[in-house]
DNA sequence: GAGTGGTCTAGACCACGGT
DNA sequence: CCGTGGTCTAGACCACTCG
């Protein structure tokens, strides 16, 4: 037979991504058809699917109808990255986690927040045992979020109490690198101006602001992630 | 009947979502197995699971054979990244890329490269239109990449050489927040010690290192993401 | 050992969107 | 219009892993 019967998805799939970086297949070309690749491959359309499916998702592939498959003109690389929730972080990293409410006072919010004319502003120190850990600045949708006027927040995590009580459908993030606040820096342990991480997110329930969040991570704060498959056998 | 016959998968995977939002499933319970479910929305297997291995692709579910799906304990939030191509991200911003060499070495690699022995250093700077945009900082195997000893990456930019003749199969990626080294922060325009987005990235070829870069983008550099679905429709 | 998710199949219908 | 991917179905076997 022409092929040595491939017929599980993921080993399609990297029969697929050697021809592309075989360059059997390049960029911007137009592979043959499920149905036609499913042919060759042996297996099911369903499966041929499948793979092309996950490749589209990593972005190797950009699949539209009628126009069919092609490699992506971009090898664009795609990362997963999990958002981190502060207390779990700590505590991966056996240590123990605490939590100081700084601020807490109703406000007219910031524009990021929405039209919303009522808010609940809170900052607060994250403590990975002594050490600080990161400041936070927190916007509450309180039109949305009426319940949160009565949580003093003092003990509880703003943000444990928001999974709890209003988890969101989506979301916006942005990560950069910003010079720490000198009146947030000293609480950080850090120099005034020091380069400190920083995670801006804002997060939504449908349609409904919920909150906005800026995260300043004391300094040697960095995410790390992965791309791409780490088994990857034929 | 029961169930107003809910039988495409997205709409199954909008159903789960709100009975966890709405506390019918708790973080930490185990659900009912795909055929039950199936067997409620009428559905057939496939389509349930397809509903439940996206949600725990995307971090709301804890599946394991035998032991079943559970609600995820942390409802850990991922999102996905695009890995910048910086030539692609500074055209999408309607400027002119342009890149300039700056050294051009062999040299033995830090530790991070593996137990090469034999490596090519680059550093080379990245402009957006005539503003200096990042600066990259590049070790590449040459035991695994020969090939790269006889380019001379003055005027094709490295990243897009590797793209071409070495595509990786998974990487590693760091984003962190650091001050300006002295010496490259006149590079960028930005004043010694200022605070950078820093990438550090490492990709591999199956088990062959590839490369292993540090880039340095100008203040002011941030990436931006999103965390869920924008539809959500029932 | 047995229950659960993981996957494959063969067939079908549908929705989108180039031509 | 009509080719292509998107999805669903009903059934089957397998692999993992908990008890």
């Amino acid at each position: 037979m022409t092929q040595p019967q491939i017929n599980n998805w993921q080993a399609i799939q990297n029969e697929v991504l050697r021809r592309i970086h075989a360059r059997e297949w390049t960029p911007g070309q137009v592979i043959p058809n499920e149905v036609d690749l499913a042919a060759e491959f042996g297996c099911a359309r369903a499966t041929m699917n499948r793979a092309l499916r996950a490749l589209a998702d990593a972005g190797m592939l950009e699949r539209r109808r009628k126009a069919g498959t092609r490699v992506a003109l971009h090898p664009v690389s795609r990362a997963t990255v999990d958002i981190p929730v502060i207390r779990q972080e700590i505590e991966a990293r056996g240590l123990a986690y605490s939590y100081k409410l700084i601020t807490r006072a109703t406000a007219k919010p910031p524009v990021l927040l929405g039209p919303t004319q009522n808010a609940l502003h809170v900052t607060a120190l994250h403590y990975a045992g002594d050490a600080p850990y990161a400041f936070e600045d927190r916007w509450i949708n309180l039109d949305t979020l009426p319940d949160a006027s009565a949580q003093p927040f003092t003990k509880l995590n703003a943000n444990e109490w928001l999974l709890r009580h209003a988890p969101f459908t989506h979301g916006d993030i942005r990560f950069s690198a910003l010079a720490a606040p000198a009146r947030h820096a000293k609480r950080l342990g850090a120099d005034p101006g020091a380069p400190v991480f920083v995670i801006d997110r804002t997060t939504w329930d449908h349609d409904q602001t919920i909150t906005s969040v800026r995260l300043i991570f004391a300094p040697g704060y960095s995410i790390h992630t992965t791309i791409g498959r780490p088994p990857m056998a034929d």
